[in-house]
DNA sequence: ACTTGTGAACTGTTTCACAGCA
DNA sequence: TGCTGTGAAACAGTTCACAAGT
């Protein structure tokens, strides 16, 4: 149905970012906004904004500009935003505790619906809305309540194990938090959010403009 | 004093990949690895191996690799994770009290010092080794106490004000888990950690994969 | 007149392929 | 022989510049 060409990662991520501008902008009351504009609020070019948009439709008017309503439920479609992805966290530490609990992820359409950790002294107790399950018992749950995202939040150790449980219950994408590469079959997609690397990143960047003191050439936020 | 040249970001993040797999085949007794085994590990290619660490000097021998004990303490250095960074968390809510108890931080030398947050109620209760102080006094304790990392684990609207504060502080770098970009001058080094961002991507590939039954070519972990 | 949509040019990154050395 | 280090080639992503539409 949609446009089979191969969409990267980078084009993703600023849709994202333009649905963002988009809602701030419409509850300022704004109804229509070119390129240039958008680009200027997201700290971009207007011509990536007019190739990202032109991948997938001709949503602009000449002249005009972009109908800031349209363009965001044409977004809103594009990025799957527009129905509820049933969502369960495994791990329910910390971390997975903080997750369940961000507003982020109702706000986006992921509705956390089941929390899995393998502690038995955890198991019965709630978070938010979830009562705490077994891992034993995630591949069916999964499969039973089609799930269709899962959040890994353990640790290191177990998180190929979440894994391979979430993709035999019939999971399609997961997020997951846990510092390793997850080995998954073709079709489940999974982002990685790696706090070590972020961390590494930044120690990389201070640790290089210290040791050249004339260029100071970073400063990318975002 | 290091290479003045500019390195992609995309080398730096692989850096940190190869760093923890040799840390993980050292413990295994391994001593001398090649780059296509080392590929083979990370999931990538080994002319990319080749390719990024030559940037930064001949680590390997011809004919024979690369020596574990010797590149991880290269790539230790480049990366600046060979001293302590002395890091501060604002926001103590949940995402910033998991975050202050996270493994990885002091693993990567990030060592949280100070841990601030607005809301009163809060203030003189411990998180980990930390008394929660009042933001009012960010600014001081991070010039006085020469901080150079911040967290930003803020709601959206304080973002931008504890960015100003750390600046003011004379912060080097900051990891922002807001959901929005942060305004700062050169020099300073921002890394964004967008969940909403990684959830829309999920939702996008998911959502891709079900109108284009035919082809399905994503699968791409880490 | 104004602003989109897009081929063409450009820039940056990855892969190839092999010379050079242990 | 085996594997690194690196120019050259291929590919991907971004920016330019302008024709086309309102």
């Amino acid at each position: 149905m949609s446009s089979p060409r191969k969409v990267s990662d980078s084009t993703v991520r600023r849709l994202s970012s333009y649905l963002r501008i988009l809602r701030d902008i419409q509850s300022d009351g704004t109804h229509t906004v070119s390129s240039e504009r958008l680009a200027e609020l997201g700290g971009l070019t207007s011509a990536q904004v007019r190739k990202d948009l032109s991948f997938f439709g001709n949503f602009g008017v000449r002249g005009r500009g972009y109908d800031v309503g349209d363009l965001r439920t044409a977004l809103t479609g594009i990025l799957g935003l527009d129905r509820t992805w049933k969502t369960v966290v495994v791990g329910a530490g910390r971390l997975g505790s903080a997750l369940i609990s961000y507003p982020e992820f109702p706000n986006q359409g992921f509705a956390i619906v089941g929390v899995f950790d393998v502690d038995p002294s955890k198991l019965g107790r709630r978070i938010g809305d979830c009562e705490i399950r077994p891992v034993q018992e995630l591949r069916d749950y999964a499969e039973r309540e089609s799930i269709s995202v899962g959040i890994i939040a353990t640790p290191r150790v177990a998180a190929q194990e979440a894994a391979d449980h979430l993709v035999a219950g019939g999971i399609r994408a997961i997020l997951n938090f846990a510092p390793m590469a997850l080995d998954v079959p073709p079709g489940v997609t999974v982002r990685h959010v790696n706090l070590a690397i972020e961390l590494e990143g930044l120690s990389f960047a201070i640790t290089e403009s210290s040791n050249v003191p004339t260029t100071i050439e970073t400063g990318d936020a975002d």
